[in-house]
DNA sequence: TGTCTATTCAATAATTCTCTTGAATAGATA
DNA sequence: TATCTATTCAAGAGAATTATTGAATAGACA
């Protein structure tokens, strides 16, 4: 194999990885699976493309091996290939956010939009619940809560939040948090219960980005 | 601005970063300039490109803001924007490499290819230089070595490593290293100082990716 | 001032990527 | 067995990306 070859050939396969990477769609597909697994009808209604178009991307991501799939009866579940492919997602936000300044105004213009969304940062919050002045929900579906969610943290969708308001206690702070700081559930969340006389605040991450203590998984362990 | 226009507005972004990093070309320049500040020129000799195609690629890569420019005399110097710049282009290689396992495979042949390059361990590397029982050479160009190298490297650049022979003490081992895992001058040199009677060994690490110890940035402060 | 050099710009053809549509498959259910 | 459902496959129009070429710019140097 000659010099240039041996260059071609790893270059060639670093850009695979990033390629897949390159699509907004694939993305915002890869965000969703960094959530847990899920099936490709699941994925198309929650990005909103039709489920060839969904089909089709999952499989360029596979091809690159950024995500594997698993059958059961007749659902194909999709999940991402490596604990460093959420890695690689975040970096990139965070690369992203810090070379695009208006990118940061903009977020915090949109999860905030409406009035009324106090953001905590995770240091503060974990004071907070440590004392036991808070309490910590999770507002994104169940079985996104129940493949991972951060530590003391309590499962209520943002789909149940109306009719399960009387489970969370009077006179402590809410904090609630979703898939990070681009899912805007959390916001709306926060909306609703200040509505209701809450001291209602956002947490600015989700337990994907986990530099919030610890996580828990799937079978109940403590990840990482 | 609508949910979904936020998220398109967000996801855009973020694959700005990931397109940039998409095209092998870019990636190879962008791979060169985790060596150190380099002019068009420079990088179009390195990467066999021409120079208006060169130009065309940092340009979109300075759009995507993963290199930023600055002008001397009539040549522009170009260099990584971010040092997690750096992170991510080794964070990618390392997913590639763990995900495509022939990868690895014709790395170890291409590198080892023409007999006689045996490959030494970062921490091994570490007790030997430690103990004085080897010397660290950096075999690449000299303004690489001068923007940042790893502690106590001699530099010792390819091309003039015939003639520097004597430079090296006589029955100890020799450890060379040059851009990293990809770059082939570290085995070019251990093949040329096996042949003239050396214990040469090739670190599988460049200062890029700094597993070992600590670096020396240009102006001979330690970095990290 | 004129000439030289390094870099960028502009236009082009070839290639690759994206989304849509409709058909095909394969397993579950009745 | 037939039917339904979830997913994949295949083909095509439209858009974006790549490398090439030659011209344009802008600063250095004589």
């Amino acid at each position: 194999m000659e010099a240039r070859e041996f260059k071609n050939f790893a270059y060639g396969h670093f850009t695979k990885i990033s390629k897949a990477l390159s699509s907004p769609r694939r993305f915002e597909l890869l965000d969703y699976l960094a959530q847990g697994p899920k099936t490709v009808e699941r994925l198309a209604k929650e990005t909103h493309m039709s489920v060839a178009n969904t089909s089709q991307h999952l499989q360029s991501l596979r091809e690159a091996r950024l995500v594997v799939s698993s059958k059961v009866k007749n659902h194909h579940y999709y999940e991402l290939a490596d604990n460093e492919v959420a890695e690689l997602l975040q970096l990139t936000k965070r690369l992203a956010e810090r070379q695009f300044p208006d990118m940061g105004e903009v977020r915090t213009m949109e999860t905030t939009a409406g009035g009324s969304v106090p953001v905590i940062s995770s240091a503060e919050a974990l004071e907070d619940l440590a004392s036991g002045r808070a309490v910590l929900i999770d507002v994104r579906a169940e079985d996104e809560y129940a493949s991972r969610h951060l530590t003391d943290a309590v499962s209520i969708p943002l789909s149940q939040l109306e009719e399960k308001l009387e489970q969370l206690p009077v006179g402590k702070k809410v904090i609630a948090y979703c898939r990070g700081a681009y899912c805007l559930y959390a916001s709306d969340a926060v909306r609703v219960l200040r509505g209701r006389g809450f001291e209602a605040y956002r947490l600015d991450e989700g337990p994907a980005d986990s530099a919030i203590s610890r996580e828990i998984d799937a079978d109940g362990r403590e990840i990482r």
